[in-house]
DNA sequence: TTATTATATTGCAATATTACGATAAAGATT
DNA sequence: AATCTTTATCGTAATATTGCAATATAATAA
């Protein structure tokens, strides 16, 4: 075998493309509850998230600023603290990418017409 | 605070919705390029898959087999072995589920006129 | 300046994930 | 039956994630 790493533990994200590393990464950040839980609360306001995220969640402040960091870091929202209280928003760049990536999927089963399983 | 568990490390699922969890569980199965690669995979082929999985990826055939399982207990995937070849194509409720999600995100940003971020 | 309030960071413990060698299981082939 | 082929499972090592207490940081209020 070519493939000889002992790197356990660790995606071996280099053997694939672009794209499905794109697609991995925003899936993962919302692979949690929590983070699908603070986009929800974010949707569910009027405007961004502004201070009382902690409060509406079962979760102590600093897991929260975590979770935060990582869909920030996905790309699913944007923002950053203005003056003392957070002020975040989603991000629909990282939404759209995921959109596409369903939509391309749909099209393609579409076309395929097998009935194997 | 009323929550005071120290079961670190694992999710605390028993506080969210079901339907924030069903969304999480999907996405975290996603959230690795390895099973991007194998929906795509799986896609790209007329039919489903039936054995040449193993050598289109650059990973074990341990590996590759965990991560069927995984898509296949998230519900993307479905089918089983039939003789002694592999045969699991897309399931297209869990796709069906996220495109659903991604569109009740959409609409609901479509209705915000917000510029904070 | 000294609180107060709100968010971020650090450090760490518990758990989960990833990967693969070794091996098992099961149908197909000889 | 014995062997081959294909996929699953077990065991285990390495790494990542989750969660929170303690603390740091930074803007605001007193």
């Amino acid at each position: 075998m070519q493939y000889n790493n002992t790197n356990m533990g660790a995606s071996k994200t280099e053997h694939f493309t672009e794209k499905q590393n794109t697609i991995a990464t925003i899936a993962k950040a919302m692979g949690h509850p929590a983070r699908i839980a603070i986009l929800d609360y974010i949707l569910k306001m009027d405007t961004c998230i502004c201070g009382d995220i902690v409060n509406a969640l079962p979760l102590a402040q600093p897991t929260i600023s975590q979770h935060l960091k990582e869909l920030k870091n996905a790309g699913l929202i944007k923002g950053n603290i203005e003056g003392n209280a957070i002020c975040y928003c989603i991000d629909e760049s990282a939404l759209q990418t995921m959109q596409k990536y369903f939509g391309q999927i749909t099209t393609k089963l579409e076309k395929k017409k097998t009935t194997c399983c």
